[in-house]
Parts: structure tokens; C-alpha cells; sequence
RNA sequence: CGCGGGAUGGAGCAGUCUGGUAGCUCGUCGGGCUCAUAACCCGAAGGUCGUUGGUUCAAAUCCUUCUCCCGCAACCA
């Protein structure tokens, strides 16, 4: 069985979670779900960055200890994923006591290959606002928050080679031209970094306490880059090589990140990797992100709600298709409620809801919901069943290049000329005559398959309703084989009386 | 000249690589249908494709000028 390891990042939890965090699990989620339905042995991992200055901050201001101030953030975030069903296979925290103690070791290891080495570390630094800046980001040699005197400081500290292995990275790009996706975000990469020269990178640091110990030089504690982004082994086992899970999943098939980390990812993460002698992932998938009112999520701002109120609100099989379907592949896209409500009224509750209801209601009208396959077929239902017969292939295309905005799309294509196909066959005026009774049959038991094909097809990205309209097909074809047929669905099968999937949402 | 992306009917996008009647979803208006969730189907209106100049028989598409928006510039999904 082929394996597919993907990960989200590991997520900073210094406050909850918005829509923005909730955008890449969902993706994550979909791809994930559609890999196991596709037949792949899948290791779906996402959790959380917990050390560093600012959650050590919060934490003092609401007096408490930084592992309490987190811990009820993360409660909060499993419980966040839970009500979109996220499935992933593991959460790891990064105050774990096996990711701590991994850490340790691959600082260690990296010391004593050379790759890291002590210096001192120059920065500008804001007293009030307790912040470092570069020379780049000051304003005239002032802090850029808050506009005051900066004053230059250093600090002993361990650095990271990353110079070392600027031409290795560079080689590796040329062979894997698909490593980073989109691939404007590989010239960004390129042309901004790299090849200007990659410098050394400060990997600990003495001005906080609240990380992971270096435990050869106490006085210091690990820094993001070899904490967080080593979470992505760890889980599996490393250090120990041998570990069950290293050995199958590594290297991760797609990491999944916002366009902001993807430098983190493609540059530093693959570095540290060639550091540690393992394979480095093959993609890395940099996305856009949700706007609000065309701005970013801010925290700051304030301008979002909890996503709990829109799923309880609209569904959560609404949010999750939203954040699938909205934004087209790599680009930003706006959040409204506004665009929920019309997204998922015309598509979830029109071309969907309303088809499955109408093509039960009508099974149960003239048949008493008994299906039958008489397979009076002609031109038009041909053109379907062709259309749907094709549907898989280009799902799973679509779904290999990321594409998923365009692999529902695609879906919803199909239901839209399953529409337009009970208006151009007129069942009702073939119910008026007994004699096209199987004539009638024939397009329904068409109609009630093709929906059977959508619904297996969709259940990676809205689940819970994929599960529904199978319970009201009252089928057991419900696998991803039992669609490379057209006729797959029992005949003599009592459908379940329809429900409402969406209900219209009207305007607020 | 820091780098990258973007600008296409009221909204959101595709089309640009490989020039050849400007397309999709939503919205609006008109019609049809009655199985269905005011749904569904058909039709129409609505665009000098950000700006300047150029190449060409022909430019949304190639080259050029400028403008505006967004992102990145050492932990914001």
C-alpha cells in the first residue's frame, strides 16, 4: 500500500484559532480523507508551536504558567477540529515530553557535526515594546511599532550553517522543479533570498526562558526553527531511525503551509534536513489566504468571529465547502458571511440539496422509492452517464495538482447537468402514461446513480452530507471501487424518504 | 529602479505560456416548467479586458510607459 504523509503546520497558539487556521486543516482534511479513499496508507499530523517570548508573555499577563496558558488553547483547538471533522491520525505539541527530548538531541547531533556553531548575535532592540529588529525592518533607526529610540544589542547565541548548504538547495530545486507550488513562490524564494546569500541562522537564545533547554549550555533555549519545524519528525520517531512510523512516512509527501512560512519551509527546513543526512519532502504546497473585507485576519483588529458560530449557524459541511471551494489554487480569497450564505445556497442547498430531493421525492412518487434499472437509454442519458463515468479521472487529476477549488467545481458541474437533465426529460409528463413507466424508471435510476457517484466522490470535502444522501440512497455501494461502473446501484432498493441537506439560508 | 503576485460586464474568477468571434459562477431582468428547498431549465441586458506607446492582417494574450492594490523583507494559516 503507497503511504501519504501531509501535515499542516504546527500552529501558534497564543490565541484561538481563527477561519484562516481553520482554511489550511480544511484543506489538509480534504486531501488527507481523499488519499485514504483513493487507496493510500495516510499520516495526517497538525498541532501546535508552543514555546517562544510572546506565549511566555501572555501567559504572565493573565498569571498563569505558559504550559497552563497554552494548554487551554490547544483544549480549545482539538475541540475546534473536532466540530469540522478534521481526522487527523496525530496532534503533537511541541512541549511534548518525546518532542522535547528529540529536539535536544538534534541540536546536539547538529553541534557536534559543526553545523551549529556559537557566536553572537547583533540585533536592534526595542526596550518598551521588548522586541528585536533588524536592520532592514527599523524605521530610521526606530522601532517600526512604536516609533522610539532602538538601541543595539547583542547576545550570545548559537547559529545554524545555512550558508553551507546554499548550493545543495539551489541543485535541489533544479531536480525537483515541483518541490515548491505555486511556482511563483520558488522565484520569490529564489530571488529574495537565495541568491542574494543565505546567512548563518540564530537557532537559540538566552532573553526568555519558555523552550526547550540546550542541554549542553543551560543558559539557552532552542529558538523556533529546530523546535518547530523538526515536529515534523519527531512524531514519527526521531531521532530513533528505526522507529515503525519514521520508516514508513518520512519523507512527507506535502507539507501544507500559509504563503507566509513558505520560506521557513523551503529554505531552512530542507537545510536542516541535508544537515541531518535525511531525505527532504517532496512538496511543499504555500496557499493564500482568507481576507476579511479584502484585509488580513488580525488578531489585533479583532475582525472575525469564532468559526463555531458559522458552523452552528450554517453547517459545518458549509464552512468546510466554502474554504474548498471559494479560493481558486494558491491565490488569496476573500471571507464574508455575506459570500458563505450565497456560496453555499447555490451550490450546497440549489444544485445539490435540491436535486437529491427532487430526484427521491420523485423515486417515492410514481415507485414508492423502489429503484429499478430497465436501461431504456437514450442520446441524452448516454451524454450523462458519459459525463459521469469521466467525473472520477478528472476529480483525481485535479486533486493530484492541488487543484481542489476546481476538483468540487468539477463536481458540481456534474449535479448542474443532472438538473438540466430531469428538465429536458420531463419525468412528471412520463408519469401521465403508463406505457413509459420503464422510460421513467430508467431516468431515475440514472439520476439516483449519478448522485451516488457525486456523493462517494464529495465525501472527502463535506462528509457528513456525503454520508447523508448515501443514507438516503439506503445503498451499500459506497466505495471508491464501486464507481468505475455506471449501474452500480441495487435495483429493487427502497430509498429513505428525503431530508433536507442545506436549508436556504435567507439574508440576515 | 529590493523581490513576487494582481488589475477582465454589478460581485468573484477563468482565459494570457502556444495572438484569431471575451467565457464561467453569483446577482439583475424576461420567459418556461411544476418533480423539488421562491427550487430547477431557457433567454436577455451588462465589458473601449487598469494606463501609454509599439509589433502584427489580427492583441485580454507579445514588447514598452505609467498608475493603483496585495504580499514578502528572520516565528501572523
Amino acid at each position: 500500500m503507497k503511504k501519504y504523509y501531509i501535515t499542516t503546520p504546527i500552529y501558534y497558539p497564543s490565541a484561538n484559532f481563527h477561519i484562516g487556521h481553520c482554511y489550511t486543516t480544511i484543506i489538509a482534511d480534504a486531501i488527507a480523507r481523499y488519499k485514504r479513499m483513493t487507496g493510500y496508507d495516510v499520516f495526517f499530523q497538525t498541532g501546535t508551536d508552543e514555546h517562544g517570548e510572546k506565549i511566555e508573555k501572555k501567559a504572565k499577563e493573565q498569571n498563569v504558567t505558559p504550559k497552563e496558558y497554552v494548554d487551554k488553547i490547544i483544549a480549545d483547538a482539538k475541540d475546534l477540529w473536532a466540530s469540522l471533522n478534521i481526522s487527523y491520525d496525530y496532534f503533537i505539541r511541541t512541549t511534548d515530553e518525546n518532542h522535547e527530548k528529540a529536539v535536544q538531541k538534534i541540536f546536539k547531533k547538529l553541534y557536534d557535526k559543526g553545523d551549529i556553531y556559537k557566536g553572537e548575535y547583533k540585533g536592534l532592540y526595542c526596550i518598551p515594546c521588548e522586541s528585536f529588529w533588524t536592520e532592514s525592518q527599523a524605521i530610521d533607526g526606530k522601532c517600526p511599532d512604536c516609533g522610539r529610540e532602538l538601541k543595539e544589542v547583542s547576545e550570545e547565541a548559537y547559529f545554524f550553517r545555512l550558508s553551507k548548504y546554499q548550493d545543495k538547495l539551489i541543485q535541489f530545486y533544479d531536480e525537483h522543479p515541483d518541490f515548491i507550488l505555486p511556482l511563483s513562490r520558488k522565484n520569490e524564494m529564489l530571488n529574495n533570498f537565495i541568491k542574494p546569500g543565505l546567512e548563518d541562522l540564530c537557532v537559540s537564545r538566552t532573553s526568555f526562558k519558555w523552550g526547550i533547554p540546550v542541554d549542553f549550555d543551560p543558559n539557552h533555549v532552542v529558538y523556533v526553527w529546530v523546535d518547530a519545524l523538526s515536529n515534523y519528525i519527531t512524531s514519527l520517531g526521531y531521532p530513533d531511525e528505526n522507529s515503525e512510523l519514521f520508516k514508513k512516512y518520512w519523507p512527507a509527501d506535502l507539507h501544507l503551509v500559509g504563503k507566509e512560512i513558505v520560506r521557513f519551509h523551503t529554505i531552512i527546513w530542507p537545510c536542516m534536513l541535508m544537515a541531518l543526512d535525511l531525505p527532504l519532502p517532496k512538496q511543499v504546497f504555500g496557499h493564500g489566504w482568507l481576507k476579511i473585507d479584502g484585509g488580513k485576519i488580525s488578531k489585533s483588529l479583532g475582525n472575525y468571529k469564532d468559526p463555531r458560530e458559522y458552523i452552528k449557524d450554517y453547517g459545518v459541511d458549509a464552512v468546510r465547502y466554502y474554504a474548498l471551494r471559494e479560493v481558486p489554487f494558491g491565490n488569496d480569497g476573500n471571507f464574508s458571511e455575506e459570500a458563505l450564505i450565497s456560496r453555499t445556497n447555490s451550490d450546497l442547498a440549489n444544485t445539490l440539496g435540491n436535486l437529491v430531493n427532487r430526484t427521491i421525492s420523485m423515486s417515492h412518487k410514481y415507485f414508492k422509492g423502489l429503484t429499478s434499472n430497465p436501461k431504456l437509454n437514450e442520446e441524452i442519458d448516454n451524454k450523462l452517464i458519459e459525463s459521469v463515468l469521466a467525473l472520477k479521472d478528472i476529480v483525481e487529476t485535479k486533486m493530484n495538482e492541488l487543484k481542489v477549488n476546481e476538483a468540487l467545481d468539477e463536481i458540481m458541474e456534474v449535479l448542474r447537468s443532472c438538473n438540466k437533465y430531469i428538465d429536458e426529460t420531463t419525468p412528471w409528463t412520463l408519469a401521465k402514461d403508463e406505457a413509459k413507466k420503464d422510460r421513467l424508471a430508467t431516468i431515475l435510476y440514472n439520476l439516483l446513480e449519478s448522485i451516488r457517484h457525486c456523493a462517494i466522490l464529495l465525501s472527502p470535502f463535506i462528509p457528513t452530507t456525503s454520508k447523508s444522501i448515501l443514507d438516503e440512497l439506503n445503498t451499500k455501494k459506497t466505495s471508491y471501487a464501486s464507481i468505475s461502473n455506471f449501474g452500480e446501484l441495487e435495483e429493487n432498493l427502497t430509498l429513505n424518504e428525503p431530508k433536507i441537506l442545506f436549508n436556504r439560508i435567507e439574508n440576515k
